[in-house]
DNA sequence: GTGTTTGTTATCAA
DNA sequence: CTTGATAACAAACA
């Protein structure tokens, strides 16, 4: 389930590899998951730059348009310096190495991209939620500026704007959090992570905090998000880095998937329920 | 066979 | 018009 920090770290691998290298073959070969004229356009094209918002990555080509990327659930973005084996390795037993023990490309490979060099960037995703699309420098503007709120770990993401967005609303913490609108990047993991950071259960009504508890909130999200960040980010099944590492943050968590360990702080029982319609986990102790 | 997982959007309701 | 709540989507796993 990538997120802010995932996104990122992906973002920031890719980009020290596959930039300014020119793009010599495309095997787009799922239409679902990719445009159709996806390989007339970006053969013989380089990425300039790689852009995030929220969870979206944007690559610059070196005609000006983007290449939009989501990784939704299950999606991702896996390079490969050397040209990889397509046969499936067999491994002492005759028994099959499954998919998640990353030989690219495997059967949830949907885009397969070749460089000039013969490194390759393989677009992965079991459940076909994600997409590469491409879009117009203006259209991706567009995108970036109205599907997206304020974006944290940016110097936009002031505690002004950021209390602003409580004022008198209805919906609890955990829907608001996780709004891309109103802020980017934040999704289940770090929602619940961030309200148990700051003290404050994920059903409370926005409009209720308090100064003292925005203040809390603001600073959490700050800190659970770099914090995640610089372990490059959480992994259960699916999300790996852009070399098919896992991330490193799992063992930090505080409640996400935590329901029925021992609260870190207080040692009471997690708690796990359902918000937003999302699973919603918490310490029924510290967060009031 | 059933329930569970989640990012986003469509849809309906207030 | 704005805001909110919920179902739906996809696919695999226990």
């Amino acid at each position: 389930m990538p997120e802010l920090p995932e996104v990122e770290t992906i973002r920031r691998d890719l980009s020290t590899r596959v930039v300014d290298k020119k793009i010599i073959a495309l095997d787009a070969r799922d239409h679902k998951v990719a445009d159709k004229n996806l390989a007339k356009i970006l053969v013989g094209k380089k990425f300039i730059k790689i852009e995030r918002r929220g969870k979206l990555l944007a690559f610059l080509l070196s005609d000006g348009q983007y290449l939009l990327a989501h990784l939704k659930m299950t999606g991702q973005l896996i390079y490969k310096e050397k040209r990889t084996r397509s046969k499936e390795k067999i491994v002492a037993g005759g028994h099959k190495i499954s998919p998640s023990d990353l030989q690219v490309p495997n059967n949830f490979t949907r885009v397969i991209f070749s460089f000039v060099d013969k490194s390759q960037l393989f677009f992965n995703d079991m459940r076909r939620f994600g997409y590469l699309k491409l879009a117009s420098a203006d259209e991706k503007e567009k995108i970036f500026n109205e599907n997206f709120g304020i974006e944290p770990l940016t110097e936009n993401f002031k505690f002004k704007n950021f209390s602003a967005l409580f004022a008198r609303r209805k919906t609890n913490l955990k829907a608001l959090l996780m709004n891309q609108k109103l802020i980017a990047g934040i999704g289940n993991i770090y929602a619940d992570e961030a309200c148990y950071c700051a003290g404050l259960l994920p059903w409370r009504k926005a409009g209720s905090l308090t100064a003292g508890e925005l203040k809390r909130l603001f600073s959490s999200i700050t800190e659970v998000l770099k914090v995640a960040l610089k372990n490059r980010g959480t992994s259960f099944d699916d999300f790996v880095d852009a070399q098919g590492e896992k991330g490193g943050h799992y063992n930090f968590l505080n409640v996400y998937e935590r329901d029925g360990e021992k609260c870190r702080r207080c040692k009471s029982i997690i708690k796990k329920t359902r918000h937003a319609g999302r699973g919603t986990h918490f310490c029924l102790k510290c967060q009031k």
